[in-house]
DNA sequence: CCAAGCCATATGTATGGACATACTCATCCA
DNA sequence: TGGATGAGTATGTCCATACATATGGCTTGG
């Protein structure tokens, strides 16, 4: 592929495509085949530029798309760290919004049936990500596609203590309570979790949503996250033949 | 923010960053408010360069992650379009590979049960991906932890006539169907779709599974496109109490 | 021995310039 | 009237240069 002469690897002649596309897919292959080892500085931009006898913007280019694909990292006055052998992004699945993300109509009703507070044992807090001794709003009720329609899920939502006082917001809010939150908090939810499973659905909730006994939940389990902690955990428990989650994951371009 | 003195905005002197960043932000305010509709060009890198008195690569610096963060599109020859008034990437959720994705163990072991040849009707011709009156082939069967150890879940796989020819592969195969076909296909596998619910355990599975009756599953049904078409449609029982999903999502940076 | 300051080094920002390539539109010819 | 060609325009590639800023290591002083 390349031709090694003295300390010059030549580009120009070879192959097609822009130069700093060459000079990338070389220096791919050395990173993939560990002559560059995780953890190690790679040469300088001056020092690669010599080496292709090329100009130091054409090095750089090469340099950004092998930051952007995650195999390096660059610091000013440091130089060029290697971070991985393979590029860090194959497949993803991408939102505008986590209402879309969560597949949550946005004009649905919400009622209150019953508030406590809880003290977290150690498996509970387990679930809602705070911890063991915490005292935290416990809420439960039923989402309803609109005033007086169906019941869509029961939902049982875990507050932590900073935001109780929020919680009388909770009854006929249309829309999810994430947002509710965030709205209250200086910072935003910039991480979720979400786990789902499936489970007889709980007596109560059969009770609350008009289900025959034995019914099927698809239960969704979710932590909502800012830089200061959790900022409410949901369960919700929607009956299993009116819910499936769709999913839609495309490859990156880029990675033929 | 910005100051229109005739035909040029200042930047110099106002606020910190780069230069190219505050041009960049003043550029997605002129983007969000409709200034360049949604379809037209924007002024020119010169033009801009001129109205920011500022060079072409700091102009194009900005550009660059207006495109990343996709507002606009950009054509040598044409010029700068406009896409959106909003950046399209806000959330996202990504996986080096399929395996990741959906949480397959590698080191599992599949014994086929059965095999035969289907003609799809409309209906199940929606749910495989493929078109009513066409034949694939229906492979069901058993994966289990490891030869002699737990079942894991009763898998249906529907594979289209292009395949066919490799399914007497898949008994004893260790690791996901989708990789297998990939491996003989001539194009990669770049999309994918999956859906959750959460339903009573076919009663044929509750016996391959040894479960009792009315146990509960939970459904996953997953769709693996490549350029030229399906690739593989499998719908895989889980056990309710044995499986959960997960999902971790994080807000993108470069938003905030 | 530890902390602070200085210096060398490497990437980040930015300018001005030149040429290549892709794209569209207008004009001309069959 | 339709197709082909050429010209004008705008982004893509690449160069040389200069200065700014971040980082780490070494030296000096307390």
């Amino acid at each position: 592929m390349s031709v090694q002469d003295g300390n010059t690897t030549q580009t120009q002649d070879e192959g097609t495509g822009p130069r700093y596309a060459r000079i990338q897919k070389i220096l791919e292959s050395r990173l993939r085949d560990g002559t560059y080892p995780v953890g190690s500085l790679m040469p300088t931009e001056i020092e690669l530029a010599g080496e292709f006898d090329t100009s130091r913007f054409t090095v750089r280019e090469a340099l950004r798309h092998l930051t952007e694909t995650g195999f390096v990292e660059r610091r000013q006055g440091l130089g060029t760290r290697v971070i991985s052998t393979e590029p860090q992004m194959r497949y993803s699945q991408t939102f505008d919004s986590l209402q879309e993300l969560f597949q949550v109509a946005v004009e649905t009703y919400y009622v209150v049936m019953h508030t406590e507070e809880v003290v977290l044992d150690k498996s509970l807090a387990e679930v809602v990500g705070g911890k063991a001794g915490e005292t935290w709003t416990r809420v439960e009720g039923v989402r309803w596609t609109e005033p007086g329609g169906r019941p869509l899920a029961f939902i049982e939502s875990y507050v932590p203590a900073r935001f109780a006082k929020y919680v009388p917001e909770f009854q006929g809010h249309q829309g999810a309570f994430f947002s509710l939150l965030e709205s209250h908090s200086a910072v935003p939810i910039d991480e979720c979790e979400q786990e789902i499973s499936a489970a007889p659905m709980p007596e109560k909730a059969q009770r609350y949503l008009g289900l025959a006994p034995g019914a099927i939940a698809l239960q969704l389990l979710r932590r909502y996250h800012s830089s200061e902690g959790v900022v409410i955990t949901s369960c919700n428990w929607h009956p299993a033949e009116q819910l499936s989650y769709k999913m839609h994951i495309k490859r990156n371009r880029g990675q033929a």
